[in-house]
Order: structure tokens, then sequence, then C-alpha cells
DNA sequence: CTGGTGATCAGTAACCATTCCTGTTTCCGA
DNA sequence: TCGGAAACAGGAATGGTTACTGATCACCAG
């Protein structure tokens, strides 16, 4: 997602953009995979050595609450956050903990059963997988 | 599920069933909805006092490794239990924390999609949905 | 029975992800 | 430029969960 589309989301909510959440942002593009807020964390640091640890939390709460930030929950695991905020899956390994995104399962179709079967209104609603990887199978 | 079958699936994993563990159980079906471990721990303790929360802990995940105990992870919440460990949608409000079941909801398909689409092998798919409830939605 | 052996337990300390708090800095509009 | 609000750094606190340790229990061979 594009800077100024970021700055523009987080306006709507009265947020700014922030140095500290540009670079979060940056650091959840170089990590490519699913980082957690400490790894997220270390990435910052590294061009940013004053940031505090509190702030990435801050950070990727706000921008998920704009929307520019996903997040998911395993157990035996820290949260995960991600840029893809569309409804996908990502599974995680029990072996060596390694999250990675499953393609062509579309979960859309999904949200729109379970918010059509429920008195609920729903907020949010995350398909949360766990399993072993190919590498971690074969060992 | 019936003591003799739970005995049995405790057996077949080299485990026994016993008194605490059996308490644990009954705990799950007097609290009815989706306890924490500490819900179940303070029904266990009405009539066991001498019973420690790290037994609990254990017991539950015991019950869990053997397929009689289920359980599932939202953000923002202890871990809920569940004696229903068929694949089953559970819905958790926001505002009060209430977590219920919705009936009509097929996921077993959506299992069989994912164990069909990914080179893990999958060993637990849940669906976590979060939402307000009727009454916190009138509020 | 009875003694031995491993599983289980109670009680408590430790762990760790996350949140909270406080004083300081930065940002932004008037 | 100035004043107020938002955001931040640093560190303490929180709370669910796990780890550890010595005591107890269940089970079985003799
Ligand atoms: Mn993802
Ligand atoms: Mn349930
Ligand atoms: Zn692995
Ligand atoms: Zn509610």
């Amino acid at each position: 997602m594009l800077v100024p589309d970021v700055r523009e989301k987080l306006r709507r909510s009265g947020y700014t953009l922030t140095s500290q959440r540009r670079a979060v942002l940056e650091a959840l593009s170089k990590a490519k995979g699913h980082p957690s807020a400490e790894d997220v964390y270390l990435i910052v640091k590294r061009e940013n050595p004053r940031v505090a640890l509190g702030t990435v939390y801050q950070a990727l709460s706000v921008l998920e609450e704009v929307g520019v930030v996903g997040s998911k929950h395993w157990a035996e695991s820290p949260t995960r956050y991600d840029l893809n905020v569309e409804p996908h899956l990502d599974i995680r390994c029990i072996r060596c903990g390694e999250v990675s995104e499953v393609p062509g399962v579309a979960l859309g179709g999904v949200e729109e059963i379970i918010r059509n079967n429920t008195p609920y209104r729903v907020t949010r609603a995350t398909m949360v997988v766990e399993g072993l990887c190919p590498a971690c199978t074969d060992s």
C-alpha cells in the first residue's frame, strides 16, 4: 500500500503518519513473512535504535485499527502481523514455528456464511491453522 | 462422552483417568459454555479445594491431546475449553467477552479444502470469530 | 499383601507477551 | 511563534501459562 493511502486512512481515524509508524510498515514489508511484534521491533531498531518496543506494539495496534495491518493469534506463539489484510489462510508449523501463506483457499465465502448465520455483528473472522511444514515432516 | 470411553482414550496414549482429570471433565460439562482454565479451576475447587491451578492446566492439556477436549484461542482472552471437539464455530463478543456456539455452519468442508491445498500435514484448523453479541449491540 | 517404580499432583516460582504509566518530545493548527 | 494535543521512550506492572520440586498416588511383579 502506498504511503499517501496509508496517511489518508490514518487521517480518517484522527491519526497521523509518524516516522515510527512508517518505520513499522517498512519493517513489515522487509520481513516479508509473518513477524511478531518483537521481530518488527528488532528490524525497526536497526535504523532507529531509540524506538521502544511499546511504541511498536502501539503502532501495530493503530495500523491494524485503520485497516492497513492484519494480525493473527496462534496458541504457543506471540501474535503475528501481516500486510495482507484480505481474508486468507496462514498456517503455522507446530515444530519450527514458521508461518506461511496458503494460496488458493478462498475464505471470503465462509465469512459471508458466518455473517448470515449468527445474531452477532461479526467484526473479525480468521482461520487459524497448524501443522507440520514439509521440512519438519521429513525429520 | 462416557467415562469408559474417556478412560480408553487416555489408556491408548499411556495415561490414566485420575480423579483430578475426571473432576476437570465434570467442571467442563457443568460450565456448559466455554470456560477458561481458571473458570474450570474455580469449579473444581468447590468440591476439591486442594486441587492446584497447574493441575487443571495439565489435565486440560492431556485431555486435549487424547481428543476429549478442544480449545480455542482469541486475542485478549485466555484460552477457552470445550467438550465439543467437532469442527464448529464459536464466536466471542468483543465487549462482554462471552463465547457462544454458532449452529448451522459447516466447517468440515473447509478443513478438507485446506488439507488438499497445502504441503503441510495439517493437525488443527479452527475458525476464530469475533463480534458484538445481540445484548451488547443494543447498548 | 508388599515393595518398587513411574506417573501424577500441589504448591510455588519463573516466564514472557503485552499493557500501563510517567515524564518528555514532537506535531500541528491558530 | 506559541500552546495544546498526540505520540513517544523507557521502564514497571500485569496476567496467563509453564516449569520446577518434593510429596503422593496408581499399578504391578513378586
Ligand atoms: Mn498472511
Ligand atoms: Mn464450542
Ligand atoms: Zn516446520
Ligand atoms: Zn456481548
